[in-house]
DNA sequence: AGCACGCCGACT
DNA sequence: GTCGGCGTGCTC
C-alpha cells in the first residue's frame, strides 16, 4: 500500500494542482478533499486546500515535498461550498487556489483555526433592568442591558460586535453586578428561542400575494432532534426556485424580504441576503436586527479579520440565523442553508472588476442550485438578464406596483434645453421649477454624474486642453482645494495658470460637475442651503450621516450629488428631482448604455415624494425625443427594457448571445497588441474543433481609453451563440495563453460575462 | 504572483 | 569595481 499523494490548491495565479507526500505521522483515513495544509512552496510556506488524494504522481518522486503540517481534521468548507468554489473556478476560467483563497477570510488563508473560539457567553444577572439606578447615566451600559434583555439565553462573546456592543461596556456592567459571563460548557439552550423581536408589518395585497408563491416553495422544516444537531428532512430535492421581485421603490420588498426570511427560519433554516456595496445603510441593517432575535451577522468592510473569522464561523456552524453582506458574502458557508437574497441585483457592485471576475448575483442562482434552495432576486429596475430568465420560465416573476401609503408615482419630463443657455448645468426654466418647489417648502434634488467644478480646462485663445500626462483622458478641475484631478489614474497636479501652448491666462473651466452646480444654486438661491453629496464631501465616516439627517428634518433645501443619491436612502420631503444631463447615457459605446441610463434614472427618481407630495421628474436633454427618453417618460422601465430587450435579440447581444473579454495592458502599445493578436490566432485554430466554428472573434481593438496609468491597454471579444461552446473554447484556450511567451511580459486577464466592456 | 538568477549600463 | 534595470525560469 503506497502512500497516498495530496493535490493541493495554492493560492497562486498558476492554474494547476500541486502534489505533496502526506504530512508524516497522519493516517491516510484522516486527509480528505478540503482540510488545508501547509506546505513548502518556492522558497517559501503557504496554505493551501487538499483538492484531490491519489496514488501516483506525473512528477517525479524526487522532486515531491512533504507537507510540513495538516492544519484542519476535517473539510473547512461544507461539500456545497466546495463545489461553489469549483464551479465558480471553471466558470471565470481562474485558478482553483486562488479561487479558494478569494472565498475564504483572511485569516483561514493566513492558516488560523477554523474552529469557534472558547466561548463566553453574556447573559444579564437576574434581577437587572434597564431602569437600573446603576446605569442611570450610562446610555450605552443601559443599550446593553436592553440588548441582553432580549436574549435571556445570552449571546456569544465572539459575535458581541454584532450586536453594537462592546467588551468594555460588558465588563463595566459585569463590575456593577449587573451582567455575568459564563462559559459555554454551562450554557444549555433547551427551550427554542422566539425567532422575531418585533411583530411583522401587515402585507399589502401585492406584498401577501407574492409571499403566497415564494413560502409554500421555501423547501421542507428541518427536524430537530432534542440536544442533537437538526438533521435534514428525508432526502427530498426539487426545491430550487428562483424569483425575480420587481418592486418599484417604496413598494415594500424588504417586507417580503423578511417574512420570507421568517418563514425560512420556522423551517430551522438560515437565511443569506446580499445587498450592494453603497446598500448597507444604518437603516437597513436595523430593520433587520429589529425583526429578528436570532444572530444577524453583518459582514461590512469595517470588520477585524477576527470579527470577520468569527461571523463567518457562527454562519457556518449555524449559530447565526441571517447572514447579510455585500458581494463577497456569497462565498459564506452555511450549516442549513434555506434561502438566498439578492437585493437590487441589477446593481454593478455584484460584479468584481479585478483578479477573480466573478458576479455574485449569477454565483448566488447556482448557489441556490447547489444547496436545492430559493432564491429571491430583487429590484425596481431588473436587468435584462433577469427579465430573460422570466421570459424563458427560468424565474417566476413577482410584482410589486403600490407605493406605501399610496403615494402616486413621479411625473415625468423631458426639458429641451436645445439653444437654451446653461449656468453651471442648469437651464432658466430648470432654476424656475427648482424656485417653486423651494418656496412651497419641499426639497429639491439635483443629479449630476459627474464629481468635480468642471470636467475641462481649456485655453480660451488657442483651444488647448489639460490633459493627464498617463492616460488619455482630460483633468477635472476641481475648486476646494483647487487642482487638477484624473478620475482614471487619480494623479492630482496644480491647476495651470498659463496655456502651456500659448501662454494666454485665460483658461476656463468647460462643462460642470457637482462642485459647480453647488456653487451656482447656492448663488441663486440664497435662502436654501444647498448640500453637495458625492464621494469628495462624504469620505469622513460622519459627514454623509450628517447630511442625511439635516435631510430627513425636512427643512427647504437641494441636494446636488452623484450615483451615491441614487441608492438606499429615501428622501420624503423631495419633490423635485433633476437629471442634469441625460443626453450621455444615450450615445454611450457600451450597448448597455441605455439599459443603464433607464436604471438610474429610475432609481433617482425613485427617491422623491410621498402620498400627499407627489413627485415630479425633470430631465434636462437635447434630445427631447429619444424614443429612449419618452418611454421613460411615458411607460416607464418595463417598456424600456421590453424594447432594449427586442434590440438586444436582434443584434444576438447578451442575454441573447454570451461573451468573453480578453483584456491586455503593456508599457508599449505593440506589445499589448501582439499578444492579444496571437491569442487571437490560436483562438482561431481552437474553431477547427467540432462544434466551436460559430464562436466569433471580435479584434483585438485599443481599449476605449488606449493609455490609462502610462500603460497601453487592448481587447480580444469572444462571443457565442450558446454558453457551452464559449466555455469549451474558453477551457481550450486558456492553457494555452497561460503558457505563450508573451504572456509574462503583458499584464493580461479575462472576464467571462464581462459588464463593462472598457 | 513571487522570487531567484543572470546579464548589461551608470554611478559612489 | 557595485547597484539595479528587466528578461527568463521555476514553483509539486
Amino acid at each position: 500500500m503506497s502512500e497516498p499523494i495530496l493535490q493541493v490548491a495554492l493560492p497562486s495565479p498558476l492554474r494547476r494542482l500541486f502534489d505533496y507526500r502526506a504530512p508524516s505521522g497522519v493516517a491516510a483515513e484522516h486527509l480528505a478533499v478540503g482540510q488545508r495544509v501547509r506546505v513548502p512552496f518556492g522558497r517559501r510556506d503557504m496554505v493551501g486546500l487538499i483538492a484531490g488524494l491519489t496514488e501516483t504522481s506525473q512528477v517525479p518522486a524526487n522532486k515531491l515535498k512533504r507537507v510540513s503540517e495538516l492544519i484542519d481534521l476535517a473539510p473547512v468548507l461544507p461539500a456545497t461550498l466546495w463545489q461553489l468554489c469549483l464551479w465558480t473556478s471553471q466558470y471565470y476560467q481562474h485558478g482553483l487556489g486562488d479561487t479558494l483563497a478569494s472565498a475564504l477570510p483572511v485569516l483561514l488563508r493566513q492558516g488560523e483555526a477554523a474552529a469557534a473560539r472558547q466561548d463566553i457567553i453574556w447573559q444579564l444577572v437576574p434581577g437587572a433592568y434597564p431602569e437600573h439606578p446603576a446605569v442611570a447615566r450610562a446610555p450605552r451600559q443601559k443599550q446593553a442591558i436592553q440588548t441582553l434583555s432580549l436574549h435571556p439565553h445570552g449571546l456569544s462573546h465572539a459575535l458581541i460586535s454584532q450586536w453594537g456592543l462592546t467588551r468594555d461596556t460588558l465588563e463595566t456592567l459585569e463590575r456593577k453586578r449587573l451582567a455575568q459571563r459564563i462559559s459555554q460548557s454551562q450554557h444549555h439552550t433547551n427551550e427554542p428561542l422566539p425567532l422575531l423581536r418585533e411583530a411583522p408589518l401587515t402585507a399589502n395585497s401585492e406584498q401577501a400575494a407574492a409571499l403566497a408563491k415564494i413560502l409554500p416553495q421555501l423547501g421542507p422544516a428541518l427536524i430537530t432532534a432534542t440536544d442533537a444537531e437538526p438533521e435534514p428532512a428525508p432526502a427530498t430535492t426539487g426545491h430550487f426556485r428562483a424569483w425575480l421581485l420587481e418592486g418599484v421603490t417604496g413598494s415594500g420588498k424588504t417586507e417580503v424580504y423578511l417574512q420570507s426570511i421568517q418563514h425560512c427560519l420556522q423551517q430551522g433554516r438560515q437565511a443569506l441576503v446580499l445587498i450592494p456595496e453603497i446598500g448597507l445603510t444604518p437603516q437597513t441593517v436595523e430593520r433587520f436586527r429589529q425583526r429578528f432575535s436570532v444572530p444577524v451577522v453583518i459582514l461590512h468592510s469595517g470588520l477585524t479579520d477576527r470579527e470577520r473569522l468569527d461571523a463567518w464561523i457562527a454562519a457556518r456552524d449555524g449559530e447565526a440565523g441571517v447572514v447579510i453582506g455585500t458581494r463577497s458574502a456569497i462565498f459564506t458557508p452555511l450549516a442549513r442553508p434555506g434561502l438566498i437574497i439578492v437585493d437590487e441585483e441589477h446593481d454593478l457592485s455584484y460584479k468584481q472588476q479585478d483578479g477573480l471576475r466573478y458576479n455574485a448575483r449569477d454565483v448566488a442562482v447556482y448557489r441556490a442550485h447547489l444547496e436545492d434552495t430559493g432564491i429571491i432576486l430583487g429590484s425596481a429596475t431588473p436587468s435584462l438578464e433577469s427579465l430573460h430568465n422570466v421570459r424563458r420560465g427560468r424565474y417566476q416573476h413577482l410584482r410589486l406596483t403600490l407605493r406605501a401609503g399610496d403615494a402616486s408615482p413621479p411625473r415625468f419630463q423631458c426639458l429641451d434645453i436645445r439653444s437654451r443657455p446653461l449656468e453651471a448645468g442648469i437651464s432658466r426654466p430648470l432654476l424656475e421649477a427648482m424656485n417653486a418647489h423651494l418656496r412651497q417648502g419641499n426639497q429639491v434634488l439635483v443629479f449630476i454624474n459627474r464629481r468635480g467644478f468642471a470636467p475641462t480646462l481649456m485655453c480660451h485663445d488657442c483651444g488647448w486642453i489639460a490633459e493627464c500626462r498617463r492616460c488619455d483622458a482630460r483633468m477635472t478641475v476641481h475648486q476646494s482645494p483647487a487642482h487638477l484631478h484624473c478620475h482614471h489614474c487619480m494623479s492630482q497636479r496644480a491647476v495651470d495658470r498659463q496655456c502651456p501652448d500659448c501662454g494666454s491666462e485665460d483658461l476656463r473651466p468647460l462643462g460642470a460637475g457637482t462642485e459647480r452646480a453647488e456653487e451656482y444654486l447656492a448663488s441663486r438661491l440664497p435662502k436654501v442651503p444647498v448640500l453637495r453629496i458625492d464621494r469628495d464631501t462624504t469620505t469622513r465616516k460622519e459627514a454623509l450621516r450628517d447630511m442625511l439627517a439635516r435631510i430627513h428634518s425636512g427643512e427647504p433645501c437641494v441636494l446636488v450629488g452623484t450615483q451615491m443619491l441614487a441608492k438606499g436612502h429615501h428622501f420624503p420631503n423631495v419633490t423635485l428631482v433633476a437629471i442634469l444631463d441625460a443626453d450621455g447615457g444615450l450615445f454611450s459605446a457600451d450597448f448597455r448604455g441605455p439599459e443603464r441610463m433607464a436604471q438610474l434614472i429610475t432609481q433617482v427618481a425613485g427617491r422623491a415624494g410621498r402620498a400627499d407630495k407627489p413627485g415630479q421628474v425633470l430631465i434636462q436633454t437635447h434630445m427631447a425625443e429619444h424614443p429612449l427618453l419618452l418611454d421613460l417618460t411615458e411607460r416607464g422601465y418595463g417598456a424600456i427594457a421590453e424594447r432594449e430587450l427586442a434590440a438586444r435579440e436582434a443584434s444576438r447581444l447578451p442575454p441573447f448571445s454570451f461573451l468573453a473579454l480578453l483584456r491586455a495592458e503593456a508599457n508599449q502599445a505593440a506589445l499589448a497588441n501582439q499578444f492579444l493578436e496571437e491569442a487571437c490566432a490560436e483562438a482561431e485554430a481552437l474553431r477547427e474543433h467540432p462544434g466551436l466554428a460559430g464562436v466569433e472573434l471580435l479584434g483585438p481593438v485599443p481599449s476605449p481609453m488606449e493609455r490609462r496609468a502610462g500603460r497601453f491597454r487592448a481587447q480580444l471579444l469572444i462571443q457565442a451563440e450558446q454558453r457551452s461552446t464559449l466555455h469549451q473554447l474558453l477551457h481550450l484556450w486558456l492553457p494555452l495563453l497561460e503558457q505563450h511567451p508573451l504572456a509574462r511580459r503583458v499584464r493580461w486577464s479575462l472576464d467571462v460575462d464581462p459588464l463593462d466592456m472598457f
